[in-house]
DNA sequence: ACCTTATAGTTTCACTTGTAACCAATTGCA
DNA sequence: TGCAATTGGTTACAAGTGAAACTATAAGGT
């Protein structure tokens, strides 16, 4: 062994293609924008707007701030995918009583007619997405997710 | 069956918390910025900029079309990452001989630093993240990547 | 009652991002 | 050879984003 053929620490690069992280980020980007690019150039509407919408659609009546929890969104993008919904005449606000600061937030009959429109394409969506796997790999993935998210 | 309880056609909500798709989304921002807040804050790092050294850890010389090609990232999103980069002295751009348009991108002594300094540390997140699972759930987990990925 | 602190939500500002237009070098082919 | 089409990469502009500051209301303690 000669002197030079030691000591030379070898870089360990990191393989993006086999990194659970970034694995992880393309899948979703993809599926979220695959889905997303139905509903914007039909309805207006953004991937934003779109959660804040099945939120409201599970949870009618909620604020602004129950949102946040449930969509884990920022609050200034839910602030600003409220203020377009109401502007565009799809989220009814109204004020919560016993505490003004608080705001009510329904889907108006048009909300509603959009996001029956767009809930089963998106479901569609997931069912392809789901249609690549075997029965045992999706109940694996749902159990994987569950404690991944834990 | 009285007249009324037919023919109003209920509306039926996603539920986003069982919502494949959106699941997937949340896990990955939250693993990908976990990530992220730790370089970006020690090195002036963002996520792009990462992604592309580690394309040019794993293949020097690259162009930066090739870390298009691997990174499933944005050409102009690219193009500013390495504008970045090169600006702050972690990769050295030249051009390649026999077409005057393409650039040759390497890691300068300095870029590998902060890639020897940053990779285990990736990995690491990676294992705590892995260590939720079993090794039956890892090996399921792989393959369903691979899956929805292909 | 008074004043401090906390909460709901919006606005501002600086930064990032994506789309489309762009420039320059190269290729294809009449 | 000459000129249209392609390709590598950057720039410009509009839209989206997050952090921090701000407004208004409410709650808590003295």
């Amino acid at each position: 062994m000669t002197l030079e053929t030691v000591s030379v620490p070898a870089h360990a690069p990191l393989e993006l293609e086999h990194f659970l992280p970034y694995r992880l980020s393309i899948l979703s980007n993809t599926v979220s924008q695959s889905i997303a690019d139905e509903y914007q150039g039909r309805f207006q509407l953004s991937m934003t707007e779109w959660r804040v919408m099945t939120i409201l659609a599970r949870f009618p009546a909620s604020s602004a701030t129950q949102v946040v929890e449930r969509t884990r969104m920022d609050k200034v993008a839910v602030s600003r995918a409220v203020a377009r919904l109401v502007e565009a005449g799809r989220v009814d606000r109204g004020t919560y009583d016993g505490d003004k600061r608080r705001s009510v937030l329904q889907l108006s009959e048009a909300g509603w007619a959009i996001h029956d429109e767009v809930a089963p394409l998106a479901r569609a969506h997931e069912r392809e997405l789901l249609g690549k796997l075997s029965e045992d790999e999706k109940a694996w993935l749902e159990k994987i997710l569950d404690k991944l998210l834990g």
